[in-house]
DNA sequence: GTTAGAAACAATCCT
DNA sequence: TGTTTCTAAC
């Protein structure tokens, strides 16, 4: 059902506008799921269009889920009917069906980064690349810009013109892509690439997605690159009612491709496309909208708007700066623990942003230690830890034994006395027979130079065959299950006995129950089904806003989502704006940048707090770092905490920038920079709620009998027995000991 | 072939 | 600081 008399007079032109290309410009929280959603609603329940008929592309699961349920809700009767996936999950599903005509198996393996890195690592080696001078993420970062740009190896080629590097990177690329297809794999940049490929080949796989598609969606189009657009046109192609929705303002994703061309010049591509602008803001105060506006504002090149609010002025726009990260971590800790405390409002009602994962981990540690609830979002992918991926690459190895990437991951785990030697040999003896890895391990007994490690190999051919056998008559989780007892994975765990092992098998009880729910609530469950979506989990897609936690995650991770509180940290230069983007000498680098602290001011509802620390820990490094310009550029009356003049207009440029710092650095060490932190200077002094003979926790060392303590001024030194560690001596206030 | 300890090295953000 | 690669000894 659709509710007209909740969507206000632009939002309802979005709805209503079903025929011919329209661009949706949306502010920040402007309602702009509302208008997809109802739009879709309504092209099915008012204009009568069949529910097969439409697609809707998001950039995450999570976002695609949330689409559908809410379609689901407005639409009741067919709406699970309608296609709403991300651009790479849509990619996939499509070539599952067809890429054979492309000469690829269409049970093929998606690669992830590790993978990609992996194989660029064989082939420079295979091509005498000295990976010194050549980074091997350097030609990943090349191939992958050409691919978001639709350039194979032989338009690289073509434009590499006379250049030597440009050669080299084009027969690198050439190599890479014959590896991929030869172990029937494709990084996640084919997906798009591969599919544009297929649709503008096949004229009869084009069609018949054209004559389907006849209404198509796009959210967040702003982050679309090259490859991305070309697919959308393809797809869309025959009944062109294709309604982009996106913000210029909020596009962030250029490193990864993303061309801000595609929503700054689809006027010129579809010139009867209707444009509608989406300004009023339903989520921040007055106040957190004003500190957005005029960040933003310092932006060249922009398609202009203005965000406006009915809602009330509300709190000011907090600043604190701390004399460290430590500092910073336990105000922001302190600060939501009294609210929370106060029944001012719940756990989730908190995110706490910032620039790079990196700072996660002190905000962690702290959390730890105040007894918060937190959810942290990103860091190292769950997908991408050591155990869950060498489970994954037997999965891999059964599913699709072309791959030879996986088959060389577990070949040797558990340790079966397969060395380098061996594997080396085989992977010769499969090279010049044109055979898969796997398959030359099959013969191994045939392959010269390998003696008695044939032996070795056998069991290990055995068990992977058993499994393939397992699988016609079991379910991929009776196949891991018995794997992880055949290869006596969790057993040496077990053994291991750390806090590090016990992690790690907890991990793989989570791998074991989401292949169970993935056999629950898939359909047609399969391997190969289940190994694509874990291929395509984001780490955003695992947040959920009913639990009740604080969340951390990247500014990036944050893009669509809303929290009452929010506090952006690290507010330094060097930090936010980064490093990279401050030594760049292109300048959009920094307008980008900006974008994303217009991003983070926008997600805040009703409260927002910005910190900063003169001193933070980089890479065992101590970094002293100014006030983020992107403070200083927020108008005096929206801010809090923060006395202007601090903020010395004569910051010294770009140039005397590093001397003055090199200053700072050494006349800080001169006078000791304070260990003190927060917390001592607050309370004078902590007091500690163990003594001699209890037991304490110790986030990295684990538990332990504390042996001594002796008081030292504020702290007190504290030593510990660990379990498994030994002997420690070290500071109450830094070890953050928990009595268990 | 395996392993532990030393040395080198690293520069965001992500599907 | 934390991770990956190298080296030497078992």
């Amino acid at each position: 059902m659709i509710s007209t008399q909740m969507l206000n007079k632009e939002q309802q032109e979005g709805v209503f506008t079903t025929e011919g290309p329209v661009l949706i410009l949306a502010g920040a929280g402007s309602g702009k799921t509302r208008v997809l959603t109802n739009r879709t609603a309504y092209l099915i329940e008012e204009k009568g269009v069949d529910p097969f008929h439409i697609l809707a592309i998001t950039f995450t699961n999570k976002a695609a889920a949330e689409m559908k349920s809410r379609i689901e809700e407005l639409v009741g009767f067919g709406g699970d009917a309608v296609w709403v996936s991300t651009f790479h999950s849509c990619c996939v599903r499509i070539l599952r069906r067809y890429v054979d005509r492309l000469g690829f198996d269409t049970t093929f393996t998606i690669y992830d980064s590790d993978d990609q890195k992996a194989l660029m690592k064989d082939i420079c080696k295979r091509l005498e690349i000295d990976t010194k001078i050549y980074k091997e993420k350097m030609f990943l970062n090349v191939i992958s810009s050409a691919k978001n740009e639709l350039m194979d190896p032989n338009d690289f080629r073509l434009q590499a013109g006379g250049d030597y590097k440009q050669l080299k990177i084009a027969t690198v690329y050439a190599e890479y892509q014959k590896a991929l297809l030869k172990n029937n794999a494709m990084d996640f940049d084919d997906l798009i690439m591969k599919t544009v490929e297929l649709l503008s080949v096949d004229a009869e796989v084009r069609e018949a997605y054209q004559e389907r598609f006849r209404y198509v969606m796009v959210d967040e189009y702003q982050d679309t690159n090259t490859a991305q657009f070309m697919l959308i046109k393809l797809l869309a192609g025959k009944y062109n009612n294709l309604c982009v929705v996106g913000d210029d303002d909020q596009s962030i994703y250029k490193f990864r491709g993303a061309n801000i061309q595609n929503i700054l010049s689809f006027e010129s591509v579809y010139p009867n496309a209707k444009v509608i602008k989406l300004e009023q803001n339903y989520r921040s105060t007055k106040t957190i909208l004003k500190a957005a506006n005029e960040v933003i504002a310092n932006n060249k090149g922009r398609k202009s708007k203005a965000l406006w609010t009915e809602r009330e002025e509300g709190a000011k726009v907090a600043f604190e700066q701390f004399e460290n990260a430590q500092e910073e971590a336990y105000f922001i800790a302190n600060d939501i623990r009294k609210r929370v405390a106060g029944g001012e409002a719940g756990y989730s009602d908190f995110a706490v942003l910032y620039r790079t994962n990196a700072q996660s981990r002190l905000l962690e540690e702290r959390f730890v230690a105040s007894n918060i609830p937190y959810k942290l979002v990103g860091g190292v992918n769950f997908y991408a830890r050591k155990e869950i991926k060498d489970l994954l690459a037997y999965l891999k190895t059964i599913d699709n034994g072309r791959d030879d990437l996986a088959v060389t991951r577990v070949l040797n785990v558990p340790k079966r006395g397969i060395g380098l030697t061996t594997q080396s040999r085989v992977a010769e003896y499969a090279y010049t027979h044109d055979i898969s890895f796997y398959d030359a391990l099959k013969q191994a007994k045939e392959i010269p130079g390998i003696g008695k490690a044939a032996t070795k190999i056998a069991p290990f051919v055995e068990l992977i065959e058993h499994c393939r056998g397992m699988l016609w008559s079991e379910e991929p989780l009776a196949v891991l299950k018995y794997l992880i007892e055949e290869t006596g994975y969790v057993a040496e765990l077990e053994a291991e006995g750390t806090e590090e092992a016990k992690a790690r098998i907890e991990n793989i009880d989570e791998l074991i129950s989401k292949l169970a729910d993935y056999e629950q609530t898939s359909d047609d469950p399969s391997l190969n089904g289940f190994l694509e979506e874990v291929a395509l989990v984001a780490d955003i897609d695992s947040y959920d806003e009913n639990s009740d936690y604080v969340v951390l995650m990247t500014l990036h991770g944050a893009k669509g989502l809303e929290f009452p509180n929010v506090y952006m940290s690290g507010m330094e230069d060097g930090i936010f704006p980064s490093y990279m983007c401050i030594t760049s000498d292109d300048r959009d680098d920094l307008e980008e940048e900006r974008r994303l602290c217009y991003v983070g001011i926008t997600r805040a509802k009703d409260r927002l707090t910005m910190t900063a620390a003169r001193a933070r820990m980089l890479r065992g490094e101590t970094q002293y770092n100014a006030v983020s310009r992107f403070v200083k550029e927020l108008p005096e009356e929206v801010l809090s905490g923060y006395i202007k003049k601090h903020a010395t207009e004569d910051m010294p440029r770009e140039d005397t920038y590093r001397k003055a710092k090199q200053a700072f650095k050494t006349k800080a060490f001169g006078t000791q920079p304070s260990m003190q932190t927060y917390a001592a200077r607050k309370a004078e002094g902590i007091t500690l709620d163990y003594g001699v003979g209890d037991r304490v926790r110790h986030i990295k060392f684990g538990v332990g009998t504390v042996t001594q303590i002796v008081e030292g001024g504020r702290d007190y030194e504290v030593t510990v027995d660990f379990d498994t560690f030994g002997t420690k001596k070290m500071f109450a206030m830094f070890a953050k000991l928990q009595k268990v």
